[in-house]
DNA sequence: GTCTATAATATGATAGAC
DNA sequence: GTCTATCATATTATAGAC
């Protein structure tokens, strides 16, 4: 007989997954882990024998999924090309909180580790969102390879508009790079309607 | 009588910065530091009193000064504003050799540190960078605030596409974001001479 | 200025009680 | 499933010889 869950699955890897994108993979220690999610270290074991390394791992298997549900599949209709760019840009809006957290993908890319546990996770992610933005480009009518520049630099400026929001410590760019984006993937200004 | 040094103070600075650039702030061990530089950690104690932050001071005031004569005073002149972003992108591939380094003002932002050591540096590094490259945008004929708004741009992509080469392995996007900064800064095509 | 040796602490991880 | 207690190791940092 098991003592009860004292936080629900969800919650624990939405914890650890904020750490990991605060402090990146090295910096995430196991006290800080069993603070943020008010288990101890040897909880932390029992649900993760395979360590700091397989709670990444779940994390970034989460965030996949919540690509997935809340950006890969908004992109993919119903509505408008337009609608869909705003539930997705209202979507990413919430996830990183106006700009002010970091992303997992970059704050897990480590130079060092490149044929690491996460490197494929991240490209598999990076790339699946390409794929999205660009497919939604051709849709309106973009031919597809710059209908792919236009994804990439989406993309690009996703993630920069984070690292420069972070950096600068304002929202700016990230707020910009929101408003950005109908035009970035359509190619052109949405109606002020 | 002191023995003579093993390393220039250059150099020394230039591998703590590449581990820094790496692995981060805490990803950078004294061991890997050491191993960096050739030196033991005593060594590198006695060089910087402060440990670790301290060498991620002096690794930031460096690359501070590194932005100002590479990047920052090209800009300035002389030559057409054309030929002046064509030296800047090259000393940009150069410093992150083709877009397989990652940038220390992204890998030394903690959102946990947000009023840490290196937040002043970072700001600084960026805001000059943004202010000089709408400078240069202003000096072409665009008002201030569009010029403004494109240099956080060109910032934006020049960020986002160091993080998507990091995260995808291949250097292509950091390459399309050099190819696209005259225009993103100039607003025209340059020319195929 | 660099080194070896060492101290104090933090870390990732495990054992075993409840 | 969670905890306290513990282990082995790595970490930051210092002392003192050369």
């Amino acid at each position: 007989m098991s003592r009860p869950r004292l936080i629900t699955e969800d919650d624990l890897l939405a914890r650890l997954a904020r750490v990991f994108s605060e402090v990146g993979f090295e910096g995430a220690s196991l006290s800080l882990l069993a603070k943020a999610t008010g288990l101890q270290k040897a909880s932390l074991y029992h649900r993760f024998p395979g360590g700091k390394t397989q709670m990444a791992e779940e994390v970034l298997a989460t965030t996949g999924a919540w690509l997935e549900a809340h950006i890969l599949n908004p992109l993919r209709g119903p509505g408008t090309p337009a609608e869909r760019l705003a539930i997705v840009a209202s979507n990413l809006d919430a996830f990183y909180q106006g700009g002010a957290r970091a992303c997992l993908l970059n704050m897990l890319s480590s130079p060092r580790i490149e044929d690491g546990p996460f490197a494929s996770a991240i490209r598999t992610a990076f790339a699946a969102l390409i794929t999205a933005l660009a497919d939604l480009a051709v849709e309106t009518g973009v031919s597809p390879e710059p209908a792919r520049a236009r994804a990439e630099r989406a993309v690009m400026l996703l993630q920069g508009s984070l690292v420069l929001s972070r950096g600068t410590g304002s929202t700016g760019p990230f707020r910009a790079f929101l408003s950005a984006l109908p035009e970035e993937i359509l190619g052109t200004t949405p109606s002020m309607a």
